[in-house]
DNA sequence: TCAACTTCGATCACTTTCGATCGCTACTAT
DNA sequence: ATAGTAGCGATCGAAAGTGATCGAAGTTGA
């Protein structure tokens, strides 16, 4: 060794990966020359620099990822030579989920921003559909994803009721692919086990407006939910439960199941709506979702019923309640958190090496926001 | 060291940051000698402003984040030569978990297996506590491990029952530390939210385990649960359901919650239990726990009742059920896997910037196990 | 197919570097 | 004056890095 000490290592192994970024390949014996070391310590360089995907080995030297030897062999790579991944992990290979999602509207783009979030921290890639709330659309998307290349699981939220529905489910069922159920839930197998979810406790959320309710005072509380709404039966389940706890009557309270504000039965359907409370001295009500409530409190103040003074009203899935006037109370379903949740869920089974690990299910909590629109100013 | 006082230490420091600056690599050695300290001076420094993510320390010196050396190993960087993080923490400091469970014994073990294991794979220490199934004796073990230095989070499966256990729990949601809760749930708040926790669906293995027996032929099922188990009422509702859904009889079959088999009353029980399966024509049953399971089983053998030729049994918690003869169908809570579920839900949450972290919830799905108790040979 | 040559990697020995521990000194607060 | 604290340096065992050797594996040419 010469008389000054050599560079450190850290050193020689940037200034190996700098030579080879000039020249496009490199010799071990060269190298060795050129940095004054022995050639088993340009080896051990070229091992570990290989093994951290910053350069490919190839016998007596090393080659450029991307330069013209790497890509002439391209697809031959070996596992202690791998193409680099844009991942943190250069030796792990890219995760690539498949995603379907019944709309790419409304309530759907928060819960796919969480699953590209966590996809984008995992260093993996996510495949999104949009299809239409119909079965037979969905699943035309679910097997082009199955029947594509390199799809490893999937995260969906398929339409589950209807004979068409429940079809689709038997179908994924036997589909033998990894997958994550978003805000659906469904069994299968001999003994009826669940399928891998992650849903908002809807039910809770309903329960949270409730209580929020009766802090304020009220005991005639009613409920608005739309029909074919697959979050409507939760949300109703969980405002019966909680006028049950504290002893609301629920005869004779509004509890409709109407038309949304799309269907040309709209009109009549909020006049009726509005009519049963005004009949049954309902003081405050539950309405799902955000669109209809807008345009209920709008037809109350035409009818010179205050809001909240006369109705205090709590929205549900906060899209656009904010816009109101005034701004509507809210619940708010866990949109990202059910996305992340939602891939993390779907990556922990694509990552655990045990056949059998058992299903999970995953219940996210949603948020009541307080605006004006049942409390008083 | 020379006459005149050297530089104080943090002038020394800047004059390491503004050397390496201007080179993009030091050594140890010559900082050493041009500073006029001992190396070990130096490599003290180096740690310190590498711990503070200004430079990045390699053997036998330190390089210039951004320099020509970290450039071209980016990428490749190990655990003690971290890149530099925009976080306010460069080097992560490692996680300390403390973890309350109410029994070191039967069902625990593997759920402590499956936390330290995801604690190991992640980097973080697990402090546990054994208690004794007295909420008084867990708030003890648990008011040490909160005022101890270092606990960041808490794993706990406190006693939540009884004037004791609900106080533990409102203690348990002051405490203004993140936890999950294992095997047990509990709201909290104004409306009612639920505490972050990791459930087996016994209810779901309740229903399992009627399922196959209905498979079996099996129309009049019963039940034997030992009071005060926490999963006891689980199973026991998962029963009922299952029994109605196939349209089971449910009046007049036994549904008994006995003593367990250290009560000194428990041979009486046994024997009115069986005598209640005799009276009833009652051609299987499920009984939590695997003890009490086994001593049935063994005490029809005494009165000539054949298992499972006239009585069929499947026992909950299949921690001894294989041991005895004939070995026992059973349903298996996914013990380490709850474990693990428990110790990512944690550590999702401290790992989380948002300090609005929506509450989640993970229900993990048992498995039934099927032996010679229930099918004839 | 086979021999010759080149390259590789395991093993061992040696050197260099690191960090824990301990003792010492200087400084600061009481 | 004294106790406590921060900073420094020496020592030593552990860890990392390097080079030599040798058998194994791969490549090439006859």
């Amino acid at each position: 060794m010469s008389d000054s000490p050599g560079p450190l290592p850290d050193e020689r192994r940037a200034q190996v990966v700098e030579l080879l970024r000039r020249r496009g390949v490199v010799r071990v014996g060269d190298l060795a020359t050129e940095l004054d070391v022995s050639v088993i310590t340009i080896r051990r360089d070229i091992a570990l620099l290989s093994s951290q995907g910053l350069i490919r080995r190839v016998r007596g030297g090393a080659v450029l990822h991307g330069g013209p030897v790497a890509d002439a062999l391209a697809g031959g790579e070996t596992e202690d030579s791998p193409a680099p991944q844009p991942g943190p992990d250069a030796e792990k290979p890219q995760v690539t989920i498949g995603m379907v999602v019944p709309s790419l509207n409304y309530y759907w783009p928060d819960v796919i921003r969480g699953v590209r979030e966590a996809a984008a921290a995992a260093g993996a890639r996510v495949v999104l559909r949009g299809a239409t709330y119909r079965a037979a659309d969905e699943r035309r998307h679910l097997s082009r994803l199955i029947e594509s290349a390199g799809i490893d699981g999937l995260l969906v939220a398929p339409t589950t009721t209807g004979d068409d529905g429940q079809a689709l489910v038997r179908w994924l069922q036997e589909a033998d692919m990894p997958m994550v159920l978003i805000e659906r839930t469904a069994a299968s197998g001999p003994y009826h086990e669940a399928m891998e979810s992650v849903v908002s406790d809807h039910a809770l959320g309903a329960g949270m407006a409730v209580r929020h309710l009766v802090e304020l005072g009220h005991r005639r509380i009613g409920l608005i939910t739309t029909v074919q709404s697959p979050t409507g039966p939760h949300v109703r389940h969980g405002w019966r439960q909680a006028c049950e706890e504290f002893g609301l009557p629920l005869e004779g309270m509004p509890d409709v199941s109407t038309v949304d504000q799309w269907h040309p039965e709209w009109p009549k359907a909020l006049e009726s709506v509005i009519d049963q409370c005004v009949a049954s001295g309902t003081t405050a009500l539950l309405v799902h979702s955000d669109p209809e409530a807008i345009n209920l409190v709008e037809r109350c103040q035409e009818r010179g019923i205050r809001v909240p003074g006369d109705l205090a009203i709590v929205a549900y899935d906060d899209e656009v309640a904010e816009l109101c006037d005034p701004p509507l109370t809210a619940v708010r379903p866990p949109k990202m958190a059910i996305g992340r949740a939602a891939f993390g869920l779907l990556a922990a089974r694509l990552a655990d090496p045990d056949p059998e690990r058992p299903t999970h299910r995953v219940v996210v909590e949603p948020t009541l926001i307080v605006r004006s629109s049942s409390v008083s100013a």
